[in-house]
DNA sequence: GGCATTCGTTGCACTGACTGCAAACTATCG
DNA sequence: CGATAGTTTGCAGTCAGTGCAACGAATGCC
């Protein structure tokens, strides 16, 4: 599928790839009354109808999310040395990986616009959710337990958790502000049993 | 506002029952598709336009949300004894509350609902996450923190996270299990610091 | 009781997301 | 070159949601 050869495969993933930089750029120029989808069509070169081939709603152009990296995450989790504790492991994984994601170009403005368009909340939590399941995945084939053991699944849900509130408090925080900090912080607290910080 | 007199007054709150009760029994007899809001409207006996005078989305009318639960939620959790952790007050103010109302008559059908439309999950998702504000606001008043301290803010996603899978779990569950065990488990292995189960 | 005001209801017109269908177009393969 | 398969597009239609202005009933005032 993503390694189609052709013209014709090329330029699918050229259309996709110039919906979803319009639909950004319309947010940053425009505001976000002004994404619609005929608006993204517009500058993107293309029909509306033909969006819809390629994003089941407006939000999925904007925060878009690929299967093969829930895939990474299972196997990532699932792979850390086995002496580590199931929050310890994906900790490790996730630290690093969000704070780079974090550190790069559009998931800044991406985050700042989930908080002013409420209509993306509903999409970003679905892809954490996404994310939740693949934690799950490998939380299970580390502990031997099932995909659906509330150990297994509250350890997950917990950790998403984690990492949301720390991104959402690096949206909030001074520019300059290390994420992968706040990613730690967040973990060390779960990790104690959200005890209450001596200071 | 609640104790508004007259004759008016009163029928407002008929008519906003009306549609809630008519939301929820289209959607139990003729399957999740049927729920149109003139369909809603039709069975309640008002206009399609009035529905929108009472609820901002179809989502609103299925799942309503009194902002004066979160209120009794916070003061609950910040006026539990001091000696009690954040997390440990947090489950025994929600842990009873939550197991009752699962006991009660709609909220399982709405659980079921919310799996099967995943409209809804949207709109569930905004619903914990107003108890998830309340909940850091009383963790807040408890600790002295501020209430966006990343402290503060990651015991109150967890706790909500606990919760949230505690009840996926129940509705998953077979017929007459205990939600209050569940919950009561998921909070153990959250206040354990997420340390894998022994068993 | 009559009258003006207030407030909920409704119809109308409109925008915008999203879908199914069928026609037009084009890269690819034999 | 011609058949085929995959892509784009227009069109028509459904449904959610909003602003506006008119209508009608409850309410308060005199």
């Amino acid at each position: 599928m993503a390694i189609t050869r052709g013209r014709r495969a090329h330029r699918k993933l050229e259309t996709r790839d110039a919906l979803q930089r319009a639909a950004l750029e319309l947010v940053r120029t425009s505001g976000p009354d002004a994404v619609t989808v005929e608006a993204i069509c517009a500058r993107a070169g293309v029909s509306p109808r033909t969006f819809f081939n390629y994003f089941t709603s407006k939000e999925e152009a904007i925060i878009d999310w690929d299967a093969e990296i829930d895939a990474f995450v299972t196997t990532a989790v699932a792979d850390r040395p086995a002496a580590e504790s199931p929050v310890r492991a994906i900790r490790n994984v996730l630290g690093a990986a969000v704070a780079d994601a974090m550190g790069m170009d559009m998931w800044q403005d991406r985050m700042q616009l989930i908080r002013e368009q409420p209509g993306l909340i509903g999409r970003f939590v679905a892809v954490m959710g996404s994310v939740q399941r693949a934690l799950a995945a490998g939380v299970a084939r580390r502990t031997g337990l099932s995909s659906d053991h509330l150990y297994v699944e509250v350890t997950a849900a917990a950790s998403v958790a984690a990492i949301r509130t720390a991104i959402q408090a690096w949206t909030d925080a001074p520019a300059g502000t290390d994420p992968a900090r706040l990613i730690d912080d967040a973990f060390a607290y779960l990790e104690s049993g959200l005890a209450p910080p001596a200071g």
